[in-house]
DNA sequence: TGCCAGGCTTCAC
DNA sequence: GTGAAGCATGGC
């Protein structure tokens, strides 16, 4: 057990900034966390102060580059023009994010899974792989479960992945599951290539596009150059950018200032708004006639 | 009960 | 190259 003092980390904002499926709010001031076959309990004891439950060697190994603790995210608001105001408000509403280094194999299944579903849903069978594949992890009285590897998938009967509630999604996991448990595709070897070139390996999966290759890019390799753009991000750029987002302007970071527009976007933006813009589009369809 | 969800693949054209 | 259809199922 050891306090540590990040003032600008947030482990709220972070749970629920949509990278993780297995960070989880288990208190008013607590979160559980299972990653890399371990669990991890982070209390807050006050704004910027954070008790975590394991030893100053894990600590340091560990969960320091986890949660990129070492890093000057303020840096990087910095660079967003006073002008744009709405970049300017969504960094600032998600100052304390990090972008997590998650395990890559977890990551590439997690986002495979996560293509037309809720996070709740994702969350969900995230948790049901895990139960059902995965090793136990003891921790008190209870047990946890470790994301399974790809040898446990691998082994894993097709229907009994199918019921995690994956859906469509089961022969992709299977697929990849065999891919990377054969040696076909080795993701840490990934890690060596540039950023262009893992693209291309992560696209040659089947069920991965380009949403989900950014997304494994940006929080299971941390190539913070990576945008991934999904429904939210693509109706905030709709919404503030008149479809062209001026990507060029955060090369080498436009993943952590995608994750501020996601989080933002989500927290903010409502229901009668998305109404209008669905119906602008219909409009705009109807003008095209 | 119906709609929507951190999209992708396949197939016309 | 582009656009549309079809996809399984949970959560609200």
């Amino acid at each position: 057990m050891i306090v540590e003092e990040y003032p600008h980390f947030d482990i709220q904002k972070t749970a629920e900034s949509g990278q993780c499926f297995r960070l989880n709010r288990i208190g008013d001031h607590e979160w559980l966390l299972i990653a890399y076959g371990k669990v991890l309990q982070i209390t807050m004891e006050r704004k910027g102060r954070y008790c975590f439950s394991c030893g100053r060697k894990e600590f340091d190994s560990l969960w320091k580059d986890y949660f990129d603790l070492e890093t000057d995210y303020g840096k990087f608001a910095e660079r967003i023009p006073k002008k744009d105001l709405f970049l300017q408000k969504a960094a600032a509403f998600s100052d304390g994010i990090r972008i997590l280094r998650q395990d890559p194999w977890e990551t590439l299944i997690s986002f495979i899974i996560s293509q037309r579903k809720s996070i709740p849903a994702i969350q969900t069978s995230v948790e049901k792989l895990s139960a059902a594949f995965g090793k136990k992890i003891p921790a008190g009285t209870k047990t946890y479960y470790a994301f399974p590897r790809p040898e446990e998938l691998s082994r894993a009967d097709y229907d009994d992945i199918l019921a995690c509630s994956v859906g469509y999604r089961a022969p992709y996991i299977y697929r990849a599951a065999k891919m990377c448990a054969s040696g076909e595709l080795d993701l840490m070897s990934l890690s060596e290539l540039d950023d262009a070139a893992l693209r291309e390996k992560l696209l040659s999966v089947n069920g991965v596009g380009e949403k989900v290759a950014g997304c494994v890019m940006l929080f299971g390799y941390h190539r913070t150059g990576a945008f991934p753009v999904d429904v939210w991000i693509q109706r905030m750029i709709d919404l503030h950018y008149d479809g062209h987002f001026p990507l060029k302007r955060y090369r080498g970071f436009a993943g952590i200032i995608q994750q501020y527009i996601f989080y933002y976007g989500r927290q903010t933006y409502d229901r009668s708004e998305r109404m209008r813009m669905k119906i602008e589009k219909l409009d705009k369809k109807g003008s095209l006639i």
